[in-house]
DNA sequence: GCGGATTTGTACGTATGTATG
DNA sequence: GCATACATACGTACAAATCCG
């Protein structure tokens, strides 16, 4: 899903993929997201392009990682009141 | 003057010592950063190490990066009122 | 409690792209 | 054209903490 040779950065790109599963609701608060060497393999990336794109979305708060745990789903998705 | 066998990372010892040369005004509002390719020689650290330090001055607010520019000093230091 | 697997953290090196001067 | 400087992306290695059988 992500493509090489589109002008927007690869990390960018796995950022904005997986913070659309999570606005969605495709991964809930408290689930685990997919460990990086997961999301390595899933998507043909180095480590540290995935590393990237996880700090984006601790960064807009959308998950928290913990250190030897894992990175967790940290946005509850807004429900129509 | 960052010390390998510290606990504390490379980065994060290097991020501490370019803060505190902007808190005490050795760099001051304006001014750009040494290059990372002149802190990664003044230091013998890998690029990507010092990367991680400008990134950490960064989300602190003490410094802006302007890209294929530089990086420089955002950070005026409190003046005595 | 032990050992191995998993997962994130740190650190290194390298290559290429893009913008500036 | 060339040098400088940051951005992206790859790969590798090892450390440290956690988890599970």
């Amino acid at each position: 899903v992500v493509n090489p040779l589109a002008p927007t950065p690869l990390y960018q790109q796995l950022a904005d993929l997986l913070a659309g599963q999570i606005e969605r609701g495709e991964l809930s608060l408290g689930q685990p997201l997919p460990s990086e060497s997961y999301l390595q393999g899933e998507h043909g990336l180095a480590r540290g392009t995935v590393r990237a794109a996880v700090r984006v979305l601790r960064e807009r708060g959308l998950v928290i990682t913990a250190p030897q745990r894992g990175t967790y789903v940290a946005y509850h998705k807004r429900e129509p009141e």
